[in-house]
DNA sequence: AAGAGTTGGTATCTTCTGGTAAGTAGTTAC
DNA sequence: GTAACTACTTACCAGAAGATACCAACTCTT
């Protein structure tokens, strides 16, 4: 009985798509969207069709090999369209699809939250640094 | 000098830290926000306090080394709280901070786009693979 | 006609991250 | 004495990420 349970239990946590459990399709595609280029490539698509060496120059530190990666896997799950221009030399636009601009929104929003909480943040980690160094000298 | 208004403050601040720059600490700091195991652990505590064994059975999957790293770096952050409780045996307790529960709706969102959005993601998926695959025959 | 530049990428090599599995500390129950 | 409980820590290793070099096709410059 015990192996028919376990079978059932992962069949239900298929069906239910919950992202807190691990191997149901939802947490993969969180995996996907929780991804730093993900976001910026995102994020940079959120106003308009960019091309590829647009997207380099526009995503600092991005490497050909990343942003490729990263394109084609979004381009595979619907969040942006790949258009090839056969000019010379080939150009090669991409933009978000309408299931990728509803979530733009998601990702700019984190980005902004990023841009605007910095210094919070940044004041957190030297309180943090200064307990910690506190509690090396104490202990 | 001239007064400036919040807007320009604003303004000159999102220029400042721009998430696209390398380098930039807006950008560590996306980086940091994007990972999967930050939106979980933000997610399943933005309904109230949870001790770390009952995070661990809540995210499902996710290893000791991984759940305590992202604690810690959470906590760092100032996004999260962690108090010890001296009782045998030990009882720690984690909280969103104000600052992490600002940032836990838009978390959760991006959870919860992935939970509505799997099956639209899935059929994306499913008409790739058929054209990659007709792509395959043609040429 | 040779060389540089542009575009949109691969290929390769190295570094680093994350999962697995085991161990630790301090106490208490059996 | 040993097993259990909690909250971790550590060692190891496969695989993913990242840097860098290179590629093909074409145009423009000299």
């Amino acid at each position: 009985m015990a192996t028919t349970t376990a079978a059932q239990r992962r069949e239900e946590a298929r069906v239910a798509y919950d992202a807190f459990l691990r191997g149901c399709p939802t947490n993969q595609l969180l995996d996907r969207l929780s991804d730093k280029w993900v976001s910026l490539v995102v994020a940079a698509l959120s106003d308009g069709p960019r091309r590829y060496s647009d997207l380099r120059r526009k995503i600092a530190g991005v490497s050909p090999k990343m942003l490729t990666q990263t394109l084609r896997a979004l381009e595979r799950d619907g969040i942006l369209s790949r258009a090839v221009t056969p000019s010379v030399p080939v150009r090669v636009d991409y933009e978000l699809t309408p299931l990728g601009r509803s979530l733009a929104g998601l990702l700019t929003a984190v980005k902004d939250w990023a841009e605007e909480h910095i210094e919070e943040v940044h004041a957190a980690r030297e309180r943090y640094e200064a307990r910690e160094a506190r509690a090396a000298q104490a202990g």
